[in-house]
RNA sequence: GGCCCCGUAGCUCAAUUGGAUAGAGCAUCCGCCUUCUAAGCGGAAGGUUGCAGGUUCGAUUCCUGCCGGGGUCGCCA
């Protein structure tokens, strides 16, 4: 049980007597009211804001409403004192007592203390990566993947069915562009030479590969054939492979989706059509002609034309959206939509796209278009990951995607592992920029948050390797440990570490409800920061040593608090995709 | 020009979604290795949260207007 929960459904129990009795108000709003860990010691454990929210409604002060809540308050099992402090707060401290038993269930639940059940199963759609096949991923996708990943991972924690998704753009003018590219490969692998890629082509080497293939495959048979008798296989052949090879890289980061949905099944299934006449019968298209786009930027080549549009302005964007181009194809927007249209018909209610920051502009046509095509019953949230910067000690590694010469997500993970990258896109909010430092990720310090929390984890394994030089094994299972006479835990950094181990299930459940798995991996750094600083109070003070061969007793309550930590950090690690280390070598 | 993101310690970033004295790391300065891995720990110093208003018990957080940086702007995806 979330203690924070716990104590907050004690005070709205406290606040509905009063209200019974008289010397409260019925109906109050109770909603904000919360309880948290103080950030200060001196505030005690910890801190509610009741009094601040209900002053208003009630039409007292706040340190009036809380010293009536307080006399309460203090009739709960295991709170120490109530104090009222600040502008209202009501501050608890709690027994020693009830600290150990909050040990105690973290020990009994082990792998499953965070999970919540708030989700009810209910069905989410997470689509992440969704990059075209037309080339390798990059550093800046492995954010996506990441983010959408672990977002997946927290949600699935606090009981939701997740549905990870990879939206596969193998459709349109892009993909056309893949096939002439792989065209050119295969000419070149027939001993032509074909000089420069022309411009609006893929340059890059991994398609040289690809033309192999195909002249092995077909020897000379399209070499000097008109175009559209060999566009689409070329096409289709290439962009399936990209595919496989994205897979991989993805596979190599850790990132394991469930449903690959390609863009060009749901137009042959006929899902556009489908959206289009749902659209069509609800009035939501129209032929019309938009306004010249303002501003500066190179809309020289602008003129006036009739197009097929979305109501999007219906639904809070500020412009009606093309669902055709010109030349009459469907656009990307329209297939989306018929993409979003299949996921809701899927069951899918809840949808959640991660995108890269080049694609906020299309953020309200999106929703918009999911509020119409749902009538309002099924939801989009995007989620934006700003640029990455790659970097090698504080210089700029540039990629020119001209000269298809870039880094390749393959070649970093190559370079410093899978873990190393996941944790470090964990770092920044979703919506700040950062920098990635093929050099300063590797580096052993505590200014690697990666590295600073994998040692915490493997200190606790070595000092449980220890223990298990002075204790039975079976001793030192977390059952046992959860057995041991806890009440010889009084020190106060032990006492911290185990309020902080409290709040994970908070942790995980803010992260879930506020789609920031950024604040599992600072988190762990700060629980991994407590710890390291225990493990080096021990050699100031001898008695705070976690093992202590003369007292047996002792060192087993140690040893429940270095186990519950080590569990988790490795929780907290297994959320973010990271593998817990037993030691570092 | 419109829209989106960012602006917090010298630097890189947090801040439990509106809470108390705004916190970490790096860099700077001062301490700590016969050890359960010093690949670490403790301490000091560092702030008008870009600027100006507003909303309220209370604003880094919400609103308005500016300033600076990034992104994006009919048929590309």
């Amino acid at each position: 049980m979330n203690i924070f929960e716990y104590f907050r459904k004690e005070i709205l129990r406290i606040i509905a007597s009063f209200s019974e009795e008289g010397a409260l108000p019925k109906n109050l709003d109770v909603s904000s009211i919360k309880f948290e860990l103080s950030k200060n010691l001196a505030h005690g454990d910890l801190a509610s804001n009741a009094a601040l929210v209900l002053s208003r409604s009630v039409g007292e002060e706040p340190k009036q409403i809380a010293s009536l809540l307080a006399g309460e308050l203090r009739k709960i099992d295991h709170v120490e004192e109530v104090g009222i402090a600040g502008p209202g707060f009501i501050n608890l401290t709690l027994e020693n007592k009830f600290w150990h038993e909050q040990l105690r269930q973290i020990l009994s639940i082990g792998a499953a203390y965070g999970d919540a059940n708030f989700g009810n199963g209910d069905k989410v759609n997470v689509e992440y990566v969704s990059a075209n096949p037309t080339g390798p991923l990059h550093i800046a996708h492995a954010r996506g993947a990441v983010f959408g990943d672990v977002i997946s991972n927290l949600l699935e924690k606090v009981g939701y069915l997740v549905t990870r998704e990879y939206y596969i753009n193998d459709a349109g003018a892009q993909i056309a562009a893949l096939g002439r590219s792989a065209h050119m490969r295969y000419c070149q692998a027939l001993g032509d030479d074909i000089g420069e890629m022309p411009e609006g082509l893929y340059p890059g080497e991994y398609l040289i590969g690809i033309g192999q293939e195909l002249a092995n495959l077909y020897g000379a048979k399209w070499q000097k054939k008109p175009e559209t008798e060999w566009l689409n296989l070329f096409s289709e052949f290439s962009s399936a492979k990209m595919m496989e090879l994205i897979r991989a890289d993805l596979s190599a980061l850790g990132v394991h989706q469930e449903v690959f949905t390609s863009e060009g099944e749901v137009v042959d299934a006929g899902w556009v059509d489908q959206m289009f006449n749902f659209l069509k019968e609800k009035n939501l298209v129209y032929t019309g002609v938009l306004s010249r786009p303002k501003g500066s930027g190179a809309q020289d080549n602008w003129e006036k034309r009739p197009q097929l549009l979305f109501r999007a302005t219906k639904f809070g964007d500020n412009s009606d959206r093309a669902l055709k181009k010109t030349n009459g194809e469907w656009t990307y927007f329209a297939s989306d939509i018929a993409n979003h249209f299949l996921k809701f018909n899927r069951g899918f209610r809840r949808m959640i796209n991660i995108w890269g920051a080049d694609h906020a502009g299309y953020i309200d046509r999106m929703k918009a278009a999911v509020s119409g095509i749902t009538e309002g019953k099924g939801q989009l949230e995007v989620k934006l990951c700003q640029i990455v910067h790659l970097k090698k000690a504080g210089r700029p590694v540039r990629m020119s995607k001209r000269s298809g010469d870039f880094v390749t997500l393959r070649s970093v993970i190559d370079e410093v592992g899978k873990d190393i990258i996941r944790f470090i896109m964990l770092t920044r909010s979703n919506d700040s920029q950062m920098d990635f430092d093929l050099e300063k990720v590797l580096e052993q310090t505590r200014d690697n948050p990666v590295f600073y929390v994998q040692y915490a984890h493997a200190r606790c394994c070595s000092i449980l390797r220890h223990a298990g030089q002075h204790f039975p094994k079976k001793d030192l299972d977390p059952v046992s440990l959860a057995a041991a006479e806890l009440g010889k835990i009084r020190n106060r950094s032990e006492l911290n570490i185990i309020k902080t181990l409290s709040a994970w299930p908070q942790i995980v459940e803010s992260a879930a409800i506020s789609l920031e798995p950024h604040r599992v991996a600072f988190y762990l750094y700060d629980l991994a920061s407590l710890f390291h600083a225990l493990w080096n109070k021990g050699k100031e003070e001898a008695d705070l040593k976690f093992l202590n061969p003369r007292d047996p007793e002792l060192t087993r309550c140690r040893l429940a608090l270095v186990e519950s930590v080590r569990s988790v950090i490795a929780s907290g690690l297994h959320s973010v995709g990271v593998e817990p280390l037993q030691e570092l070598r």
